[in-house]
DNA sequence: CTACAAATTGACAACGTTGTCATTTATTGC
DNA sequence: GCAATAAATGACAACGTTGTCAATTTGTAG
């Protein structure tokens, strides 16, 4: 029925084993027989039957994604991974895994035992399992973490770099002429909370700012903890001119509550966010932010993957590559303190 | 090297095609030797070569899917139809799909013609697309469109009913006492927003009420959509004391603007949304909104596809499944008119 | 007990590619 | 021009399953 190998043997007048050396783009073909195949298939509209090529090879082509999915931002890291898979010719097989759960489990076990998939990509906090890890040793499948939580270990990944990227926001900031920065601490078992918050103090402290302990409040990366944090760091008499609320859903929480208290954005006060999530630019004002590299880092690490699936990588590459800040509205100059 | 189909044989005593019976629970094979097979295979933790299978079959048990990327609610879509794929034992291949791009179209042709998958499912607005249909009907693959931005044509469907749910939620606020109700309509090349325009018209005239023309307003779904339409109703004497503002993100724009103008929500203007979004439960007040039964109506889509590659359906049913209303804090009582 | 149908089982081909290895052809060094 | 080497090519097995069909066993009606 459909065209196959042999029908292009036959009329480049060549044995299959050539076709296939033309497909796969091997060595020891002549230019002139190249040709020849190469016409054969085109006239003939020859597509390769990618169900015998696995089977042949025992290898699926396939990369199983682990996506966190209450997760925060789950939708940027499979949009870009789709894309790069289809760009290596690797299928994607994503699958939603809540740490610890049995069925999350039974996927895992499924991709690799019964799908077959020839490497393993997490996203936060998947990296983190007792159960993935156990696994991916036990298959041997290579792996690779994306902006993992925990970068211990001999494991690969690529990360965003959220340390230099909050030193990047707050030097902004400053640049601005803040002097009164506040900033909204993520859960402190989150490797990235910590780390920006630590890029925070990095910057503050190249400008020898005062590190001042009422105005790094601790909360969570989401609308309600940016709203509660900005309502205590904004009690007092001694008010911050800046907030740098640690992540975007936080910084949306930051401006509802400023609003809410009629103060302005950034008139009085600026706030920055992170991430550069879709939300991000939807507000009013936009939401100053940092970028990371979604489509990068993910590119490196289908790269990292498929070059060790093809033994020209150990596996052991751990990068971390640099954010971008995004300028929008809702940061400004720091108000004139006579006005 | 892993365990074959042979291995069980072997250790069961029959034949290989008994084996395979087994395995895919065909008749024909007897109680014991079923058993005896069973045992086997739990014995030595075979696992069927999916690549031999699909070879040998010539089936891809694959699903493809277009996902508008900055689509209205891919993510509700994509985390459904990869649950319901999980458990009907089909890979899912994403894809995102812009129409009339080129690069999209090369994916879909890919997703066609080398990873041959066995069924397509579109989701809004790729059913719209020419190359989409022509390339279904030229290669006969079924396909299902969920929530189709049009329903003309034989094409099968599955698809929330915006207008019901439209109804429903006006009819909610009717409940409340509202008599003034402004509406956001989206884009009227959707028919998602001519649904939902519709179902806010059938229940104004169910509870004879008037319909007002300065109180519906063109507008897109988004963000500033709805600030901007809010601002519009808003304006004169004669204000609404409810928003539909037809999508959550328009209802967050609405609740913005109110709150800039320092109405309250809902003492003073109640606003409902539309599509149940993450961000609906997020914002404060949380918005009183429809949700769409996003996991049913894709594992109808996916059963209806599975069901015709077995030949068990012709493939022509169009299915229209109910919304549920979801009551937060945005909707309240109409005020007292005296107060 | 016989004839026939139904249930059960197995032998073997087929699916279309890639991997291995042998063979043929071209190229190089002397 | 000859041997040695490299490049080009092809024959054929292997991958592990399912589909087809024939063979055998079991059950049933008369």
């Amino acid at each position: 029925m459909a065209v196959t190998i042999k029908d292009v043997a036959r009329a480049a007048g060549c044995s299959i084993k050539t076709v296939s050396r033309v497909v796969n783009d091997e060595p020891y073909v002549s230019e002139a027989t190249r040709a020849r195949v190469q016409k054969a298939i085109d006239e003939l509209g020859y597509v390769p039957n990618i169900f015998a090529r696995r089977f042949a090879q025992q290898r699926s082509y396939t990369l199983g994604v682990l996506l966190h999915s209450g997760g925060y931002n789950q939708q940027a890291w499979l949009s870009s991974i789709l894309e790069i898979g289809y760009e290596y010719n690797y299928d994607i097989l994503p699958q939603s895994y809540f740490p610890a759960y049995k069925k999350s489990q039974q996927k895992l076990a499924s991709l690799i035992h019964e799908r077959r998939i020839d490497g393993l990509v997490t996203t936060p906090p998947c990296d983190l399992d007792e159960f993935v890890l156990q696994q991916v040793t036990q298959s041997g499948i290579p792996l690779v973490r994306v902006n993992p939580y925990d970068r211990s270990g001999d494991l690969p990944y690529v990360s965003g770099d959220d340390f230099q990227g909050a030193r990047m926001l707050t030097q902004h900031l400053m640049d601005l002429g803040h002097r009164r920065i506040a900033f909204f601490r993520g859960p402190l078992n989150h490797r990235m909370s910590v780390d920006r918050f630590h890029g925070y103090r990095a910057a503050l402290e190249e400008g020898r700012l005062e590190y001042r302990a009422e105005w790094v409040q601790d909360s969570l990366f989401n609308f309600d903890g940016g709203y509660n944090a900005t309502r205590m760091v904004m009690r007092g008499e001694d008010r911050p001119t800046a907030i740098f609320a640690g992540s975007d859903e936080s910084a949306q929480g930051a401006l509802f509550a400023l609003r809410e208290m009629g103060i302005e954005v950034p008139g009085e006060v600026s706030v920055a966010g992170f991430d550069d999530m879709p939300l991000a630019g939807n507000t009013w004002p936009g939401i100053t932010t940092v970028q990371m590299p979604y489509r990068n880092i993910v590119e490196q690490a289908v790269n990292l993957l498929v070059d060790v699936l093809n033994k020209k990588d150990s596996g052991l590459q751990q990068v971390i590559l640099p954010g971008r800040l995004i300028l929008r509205g809702s940061t400004g100059p720091v108000p004139d303190p006579q006005g």
